[in-house]
DNA sequence: ACCCTTTATGTAAATATTGACATATGGTAC
DNA sequence: GTACCATATGTCAATATTTACATAAAGGGT
């Protein structure tokens, strides 16, 4: 099984989902940690029928085209718990922005401090969305969020992944940009620690 | 041009390599973000050669096999500036233990907590190894750190975004393990804040 | 009528990446 | 001797992933 299969197992286990319904999820709240298109979803979709772990039923709709909602089946229940704690298979990080950064002592100062600032924003912004949604499960789903056991804390603890990881992104786009037009850098929030 | 070919041209503008002195880099420093085995390196170095980005000089060996060693050229600096400064192309996070967290409410809550203990703990290990490699560069390379056209800043720069990413990672880890242990988490290293 | 958009499901081609296979030199360990 | 290891360079097959091609129903706008 792939991780894909997973990722989908994972997003069937909480909610009947078509192929297309599939798609925006993992464009959307899942694709923030793990994503794929229409043309990766379908085949396998397919390949998790054919392995026993889902099943399908044909719904006829009048004002759309009809659609195959997908439904998790106990084999792949299972088997999705049991690669839950399996530690992961580790995937090499491939960011091309530290890429970048590695190489930039050759670039155009201004230009360079310039797409810094500009990746700054980008993560910024997604920060913001983040800790929206954050606020919004705080607020509807509340002490829920503390049960292990409850999908919604499941959801809640990736969220706070994003948050973290926007966060520290964010504040090194802006310590690189500043670095380059040899501004102080701004001091990172940290617990209170002698200054040198 | 493919994103490993301005990984290659990026250790290349710096120092000049052979295929297996690439692969070894790609393996660890520049490996942290951005990583390819040799089945990947040698044939890139050719269409670099080819699309007359490098050029390479045998260099005979008695005690060893005889080399390539590969040199960019100028045609190749030229490129590297100019994709420094352009904008990254998005390329989707994909994560894998934040996936499994997605579906941690389903698992033994026991082999979880193991599971993100576990992770939690690699996470630090490599944050120690930054660490010891930031004390080293500030120790060795000092006030050069602070120059953006020097190479060693670009590469304190990527390295201070490993450390950040492996904090927050660790973190998140410790974070998860706990919730799902019910224990009350450990506070986040934050700025002074009002509890509620 | 015709075009565009959303919903809906697929396939095919191209590229990226991994893992396995393959070969060769010279040194060291047994 | 022979087995193994680091150095050194490559290819090939299998996957994974992206981009483009393809079709279709229903509704809205012009």
């Amino acid at each position: 099984m792939t991780t894909l299969g997973y990722a989908i197992l994972g997003l069937l286990s909480r909610e009947e989902l078509s192929g297309y319904d599939l798609t925006r999820r993992m464009a959307g709240q899942v694709g923030y940690f793990w994503n794929a298109r229409h043309s990766q979803i379908y085949p396998e979709l397919a390949k998790l029928e054919d392995g026993g772990h889902v099943t399908h039923i044909v719904v006829e709709q009048t004002e759309r085209p009809d659609k195959k909602v997908y439904k998790i089946k106990a084999e792949g229940l299972d088997a999705l718990k049991e690669w839950v704690i399996q530690p992961p298979v580790s995937r090499p990080i491939r960011d091309e922005l530290t890429l970048k950064a590695y190489s930039v002592w050759l670039a155009d100062k201004e230009e360079a401090a310039r797409l810094f600032r500009e990746e700054e924003l980008r993560h910024e912004e997604q920060l913001n969305h983040y800790e929206e949604l954050r606020a919004w499960m705080e607020d509807e789903w509340g002490g829920d969020l503390a049960s292990p056991d409850d999908p919604r804390f499941a959801s809640y603890a990736t969220l706070r992944r994003g948050i973290g990881y926007e966060k520290e992104y964010a504040e090194w786009c802006r310590w690189v940009a500043d670095s380059i037009e040899r501004r102080q850098p701004s001091e990172k929030p940290e617990k209170s620690k002698s200054r040198r």
